[in-house]
DNA sequence: ACGCGCCATGACAGCGCTGTCATGGCGGCC
DNA sequence: GGCCGCCATGACAGCGCTGTCATGGCGCGT
């Protein structure tokens, strides 16, 4: 009825519970025939170390947080699939914890919900781990964490991260339809507390630079990253006096409105109108046609912060590192329609 | 540097520890006066309690488990929003589980999840919550949860749940598209070993029955809750000598499959082809057409759980409850094509 | 043969909280 | 006025585990 305690697996095998715990947490120096009675005895009993106890005896609870402010479900999903997976694998916990990233009192949040349940640490997602005077007071609270941000490279800023190369991947987006032919692209932006949407931007822009063409203010239009403001930005855009050939979603929510916005004015994608996505969620398979867009395995991502984060609790030194989403091509787009043969909006 | 403790507490307030605790624990028989006392020291110290030691030390840790099994991503956030949403305010903590509603060991792997943490109590959700053997030895082992299940009716059966009426909900989707004037209408299932799908194809057939329409085998289609399930099945269906007019998804993904199918094969929604989902997810709102969907809100439905959860874990008696999913009509639906203009296949 | 040091193990004291029971004071009742 | 009972409070012993330090045995060097 009762679970199985530490004593337990001791009176049974025949030594302390002190080393029993040091069976259990794979402690050197334990002699080996000592070890194999412990390990029966836990098997016979199917003894399951009871995490409370653990956590409140130790220096750490063997949980992580993992700490986001976002809308995108599926990249929620992902970040979670990514976190659990290390977890498992290194007997970690995991707990999640939406919040709101622009919050005056984030550090202090973060603090309480890491010190109530003794967390070990924290894996802080875009774009609360772009809020560096938050970060700093929670350094000082001598919380460890690992963030994950939008970065060309390795800001080597003495706190450990996993970086995305934002700027390359649009960079490579926006090349493909500047390659496809187009000149005139679109650009749908997101949330501006995100510095990925000014890195994003920025490789719109490199691109759009190194293949001569100039951008245009009237192009680019500011949103969330939520399908509303795609629809209504490409509205916008395609009721230009000369709208856009190609339209660039800042992720694939805002794509998918874009398409929709297409759609329900009567435009055929890609023929009409291309449209190019960014982070390879669900959405860009799951919309017809599929969109073009940038890979971002976010599972991978964060799976790798959550093992950078528990080597570092562990005390050992790791290095940071970095992600390059690939370039997605799909049936959202293709070359402009010639002049010639341009349809008009309905 | 260190959290603050209750003994830190119970020092400034001039009392016992016993006596913060029963504050912070919100018992009566302290005098308003000395509670006054100990309020005051608690917000002079920002205290808050650890949860691992009063977990350790309780009856259980003002935790509570979601459980589930679904690859549904807006499904699964929803009902950790539900969830959250009941826990932040009842002062509760949440552990989500994904699991294998099929594996042979569920209920004690569930056991073990719950005594590991010394949960409180867990939420199941579907189809978790449909594994009766499992549940049955997760109930011998004192664990309490809270069932979702789809029933037409209270089970009744002992053992406490929510239970929402998918049959009644596919009824009136069904009925919605007999009233447009659709008579072959084709059913994509969903996972068999959910029983939503079957309750969801009983509330097909008999709306069918119920306006003299003979239900065919060879218009329901099995599948997953899958999008590529849903692009499959909708081909098959298209390709039939005497297609559909009209197609139930038995989830909204199911009816993006469905429609992205549609629109790859040149048709036109609605106008050659109706489509309905089930769910209202924002898939149903950002695809386009918008569908017509059947709204059923997991975020409120998982949260009513989680409280009921917590009321039986408090000791109380708590009545079952019942959800009504809302026929929700969009622009994927419309009235079939008059025969004479019936538009072939590309 | 003796002593030193190291390795395997154990005893013990908490971690921060709650359950249980004891205590003391005070009002009410006969 | 004395006794009972109840209310507010506190003392204390864990919850199940780990950190620290003590211990005892054994190998090895001289």
């Amino acid at each position: 009825m009762k679970p199985v305690t530490l004593d337990d697996v001791a009176m049974r095998a025949g030594v302390s519970a002190k080393t029993v715990s040091r069976v259990v947490n794979d402690e050197r120096s334990v002699r080996p025939q000592t070890r194999q009675r412990v390990l029966r005895a836990i098997e016979q009993l199917d003894y399951r170390p009871n995490l409370l106890a653990r956590g409140l005896s130790g220096a750490h609870a063997y949980t992580i947080g993992l700490v986001y402010d976002n809308p995108n479900a599926y990249y929620i999903i992902a970040m979670q699939q990514g976190a659990l997976a290390a977890c498992d694998e290194l007997n970690f916990n995991l707990q999640i914890r939406p919040c709101n990233s622009r919050s005056p009192g984030l550090a202090e949040e973060l603090r309480d919900f890491a010190n109530r349940s003794r967390l070990s640490g924290l894996v802080l997602t875009t774009p609360v781990s772009e809020r560096t005077a938050a970060l700093r007071r929670l350094a000082a609270y001598r919380i460890p964490f690992v963030r994950i941000l939008s970065a060309a490279r390795d800001p080597r800023d003495g706190s450990p991260c996993v970086y995305v190369d934002d700027r390359d991947a649009a960079y490579a987006i926006t090349a493909h339809l500047l390659q496809l032919g187009h000149v005139r692209i679109g650009f749908l932006r997101g949330g501006r507390h995100h510095h990925a949407s000014a890195e994003r931007l920025r490789g719109y822009k490199d691109a759009l630079h190194d293949y001569g063409v100039p951008w245009r203010r009237e192009l680019v239009i500011d949103g969330d990253y939520v399908f509303d403001d795609g629809f209504r930005g490409a509205r916008r855009l395609l009721d230009l006096a000369e709208p856009p050939t190609a339209i660039f979603g800042c992720n694939d929510e805002i794509a998918a409105g874009a398409l929709a916005a297409a759609q329900s004015a009567g435009l055929q994608v890609p023929y009409d109108v291309s449209i190019a996505g960014f982070e390879d969620s669900p959405f860009s398979r799951h919309s017809w046609p599929p969109l073009t867009t940038a890979r971002q395995r976010a599972d991978i991502i964060v799976e790798r912060a959550t093992r950078m984060l528990i080597a570092r609790i562990g005390g050992g030194e790791v290095a940071n590192e970095g992600f390059n989403p690939e370039l997605v091509v799909r049936g959202s787009t293709a070359p402009p329609r010639p002049k010639s043969r341009q349809r008009r909006r309905r």
